[in-house]
RNA sequence: GGGCAAGUAGCCAAGUGGCCAACGGCAACAGACUGUAAAUCUGUCCUCUUCGGAGUUCGGUGGUUCGAAUCCAUCCUUGCCCA
């Protein structure tokens, strides 16, 4: 199967130039996605990009992932109902630095190979070119009228809010990127996420028209949920792929939580399972789908390929222990059970302080489960916490030496899915 | 430089002298129901709180007034039109 076939079949498909099937068929082809170091890690949105590249390389091509080092600097309109705040540049450096570290991991760097990936910052080509050049080389090529019928522009014009000069000017920095990795790497392929299809036709007509040579392009669709909510976000924020800012076990779980429609479409997506097996995951799923067949399966394959098998076990593992029987009192769980719950938040707690009993608000707020005794008083009233897997029923109950488990924890639940580990000191 | 319009909580958006911590919607969080799902219903949703309240908000600053998100002045930002 090719490449764009499997894509295809995947639902990754959203927009494709004419011939691009044609020349990935031809040829081994280079081929580049863009990410922004708009923060020090990638978070799952990126994950799409990531897997287009690794399918590119399965399929034999050579993938480049750039870093958007001078974009970067820029910031990029599209999507954006507002103009963006500059990052500085130590930040900028940071972030370059940890989305680098981060896409290493998932492309195969091997020189050896013929279809070796590679990586590349767009600061060093930009951060010679005088501005001078920059209008006299690039932007004589480009009309303003193309530039501004992109719907990315459009928008912003149109809207109340404007565009600025630098932002305008985005999609001819990025252009540039692919002429200059078209003649300097003979990258003839771009792709990314639709909404980079403005900026990405723009550089395809660069490379026609500064280098007179022919590029292509295609898109994957935006990863949407089927709710309208935005993908990627959970309470603690955005989901990262960075351990250090979400657990293998936050990861995993996120996933599990999927819903059944965000599940078929995602199995796809985010997995390397192939046809035949999502066709029958799919079938199992709705033969039962209180199984949730398809989100353990997902989960599974994603949290594997994200943070590797050592710690997809952990995630399932704790996932087990809180998850697979509910019901049971935490009493019943062993010292072992709770010292090897992974990604679980552990908190320290003073056992002089728990001496004096304090009641439930004031221990929520002190361990920082809660920001402020007023919030933790609210959600308690709201039937939100449980100590022990016993709920909270009013907030005068008090926290006692009596509930240790094992003379040293406590198990909070804020909500039913939050756990904290309270570690008695 | 001139004219016009706008700036309200995470977002959208009402409010045009006291009844305003500010209608409504979205998002978010919690509860019920369930399958750690969706849909639905309920509660919370500026901050703190001994739950009685207290404090800080409506682009910034200054003013008028017993009292201002609402009126005036000025500044900043944005959009549209003119030069």
């Amino acid at each position: 199967m090719n490449l764009i076939e499997e894509l295809r079949w995947r639902g990754m498909i959203q927009d494709m130039m004419p011939g691009t099937e044609e020349q990935l068929k031809k040829e081994m082809t280079t081929a580049y996605i863009g990410f922004d170091p708009t923060a020090e890690s990638l978070h799952i949105g990126s994950l799409v990009p990531i897997l287009l590249l690794v399918h590119l390389q399965r399929a034999g091509h050579k993938p480049i992932a750039l870093v958007g080092g001078a974009t970067g600097m820029v910031g990029d309109p599209s999507g954006k109902s507002q103009e963006r705040n500059l990052l500085d540049e130590a930040t900028l450096n940071r972030n370059v630095a940890g989305v680098k570290a981060q896409l290493e991991r998932y492309l195969d760097f091997d020189p050896a190979k013929p279809n070796a990936a590679e990586m590349a910052n767009n600061y060093d080509w930009f951060k010679t070119i005088s501005f001078i050049d920059f209008l006299r080389d690039t932007g004589k090529h480009i009309t303003i009228n193309y530039m501004m019928a992109k719907d990315s522009v459009k928008k912003r014009i149109e809207g109340e809010v404007g565009l600025s000069y630098t932002e305008f000017a985005y999609q001819l920095m990025q252009g540039y990127d692919f002429w200059w990795l078209y003649t300097h790497k003979n990258c003839k392929l771009q792709m990314g996420g639709s909404d980079q299809w403005g900026n990405i036709t723009t550089g395809t007509e660069l490379v026609r028209r500064k280098a007179g040579g022919e590029a292509f392009a295609f898109t994957c669709p935006l990863i949407t949920k089927a709710d309208g909510t935005k993908f990627g976000k959970t309470e603690q924020g955005n989901v990262w792929l960075d351990p250090e800012k979400t657990s293998a076990y936050d990861f995993y779980q996120f996933w599990i939580r999927a819903s059944d429609a965000d599940a078929e479409k995602w199995i796809k997506i985010f997995t390397f399972l192939d046809k035949p097996t999502v066709d029958e995951l799919l079938a199992a799923h709705q033969q039962d789908p209180g199984k949730q067949t398809l989100q353990k399966r997902l989960a599974e394959e994603v949290t594997r390929f994200v943070h590797g098998e050592a710690e997809l076990a952990k995630a399932l593992e704790t996932t087990q222990k809180i998850f697979a029987n509910q019901s049971a009192p935490a009493e019943s769980m062993s010292i072992e059970d709770l010292e090897s719950l992974s990604g679980i938040v552990k908190i320290p707690y003073t056992a002089a302080r728990l001496a004096e009993s304090p009641d439930v608000v004031s221990f929520l707020a002190e361990t920082g489960i809660f920001p402020s005794k007023g919030e933790a008083r609210k959600t308690v009233q709201g039937g939100g916490v449980s100590i022990n897997r016993h709920k909270i029923e009013a907030v005068q109950e008090i926290v006692s030496a009596q509930q240790l488990l094992h003379d040293k924890y406590i198990l909070v639940q804020k909500g039913r899915r939050n756990y904290y580990l309270v570690e008695v000191q």
